[in-house]
DNA sequence: TATAGTTTCAAACTCTCATTTGAACTTAAT
DNA sequence: ATTAAGTTCAAATGAGAGTTTGAAACTATA
């Protein structure tokens, strides 16, 4: 009877959908991108989004949520590692924060989070909160928990505000490839930056952002 | 004969326009804003803005060119008054860089300016490439230069880093109201978060970040 | 093999948007 | 007063987007 609430079943074709979204979400993000660019990317017809996802919104969202959901998962194992040990370092918190984010190798995984986080600040919609406060609130506050461990003079209050900053510097870092440009036209230097550059620069200031 | 390029006139149906883009963008962003709706808010014709911009992408980059050209004078007009003294503040230094920003009052303007910096950093376009060489740059260098008066033990190359990260904290604070929102959630306290209060947070982690 | 459910496909549909158009109106100079 | 340029207007245009459709292809079960 034509319009079916299909399951969620793992279909080449979906995960083809998500593969090729993510690849383009992160290069031009997923405004700029239409549904025929993108089933064309991925091999499959138009209408597979909305006859598996509903409609591109809802794709939209299955692709972050998707994303979040691995990274909490890494931050969750990463922070326990982290926790037996007495001597809990600030810089390690931070970098068990970072890394999940930026994933390993090439930066498209921080440009397709940052491109999420950034929409949703802007434009935020029913499903893209829900993924933040089912997801990203509970790490939060287990992180605020972990950074009052190591910053006892600072309030609870003083931690979230500063918890929150963090996420915005990483968010605001890792989008688009504009921060390399920017930084060869302040530096002296030549232009090309390093990506790992890049993360000890911005660890480095996080950390002495909790001090 | 149809088409000819405008001159750069003041009139009230310019001036009207450039009002309502900068309620409305900073509002809903200009993505989310059709040129009927924004017409129609400042009792314009919709051809009125192919007619003076050229088009709504022109129109975009003359708003934002406008403003970030106010910020930055006042920005100027600051960092000047703070230089005579020998015994530069830290916090003053930030507080130069963050105040002209943040605008007085309502959070419309810091709303307005994150929105496009954002979106320059997201999807940038010559134009905004143009503004942000043109106003931004060489504003970062005066400020690069006087951090550096007052972080002796920093590198330069430090300074660079820590300055793109205070914009880019700055950027992604000031957009939309999703933050105070997310406070909520994370502190034990009561939802609503005062905007002076917001504002010293963000200069305390500003200044730390920069020890 | 027959049948029912699921998935794919090319094509059409609908809607909104920025942009263009040509006439009407205003203004200022000759 | 006449002319020419600048400006405004309602209406049309056309491109591009997401979505829908109904038939065809596929898959599994009986």
């Amino acid at each position: 009877m034509g319009l079916q609430r299909p399951p969620d079943q793992n279909s080449e074709t979906v995960e083809r959908m998500i593969k090729a979204a993510e690849e383009l979400f992160s290069e031009r993000g997923h405004e700029n991108v239409s549904l025929r660019q993108l089933t064309s990317h991925a091999g499959v017809n138009v209408a597979a989004v909305n006859y598996h996802f509903g409609s591109k919104e809802l794709l939209v969202e299955a692709v972050f949520e998707n994303l979040v959901q691995r990274v909490c998962e890494q931050r969750e194992l990463a922070l326990e590692k982290l926790q037996p040990g007495e001597s809990l370092m600030l810089e390690e918190i931070v970098r068990s924060f970072v890394d999940p984010y930026l994933g390993d190798g090439n930066e498209k995984q921080g440009a397709l989070l940052a491109r999420f986080l950034m929409r949703n600040r802007l434009y935020p919609t029913d499903g893209t909160r829900r993924v933040v406060s089912e997801y990203l609130d509970p790490m939060a506050k287990k992180y605020i928990a972990a950074f009052a461990q190591v910053c006892p003079n600072l309030s609870r209050q003083q931690l979230v505000w500063r918890y929150l900053f963090m996420t915005n510097t990483l968010a605001a870092s890792s989008a688009g490839d504009n921060l390399s440009r920017r930084i060869g036209a302040l530096s002296a230097n030549s232009g090309n930056v390093e990506l790992r550059e890049r993360r000890e620069a911005m660890i480095e200031f996080l950390v002495s952002a909790f001090r």
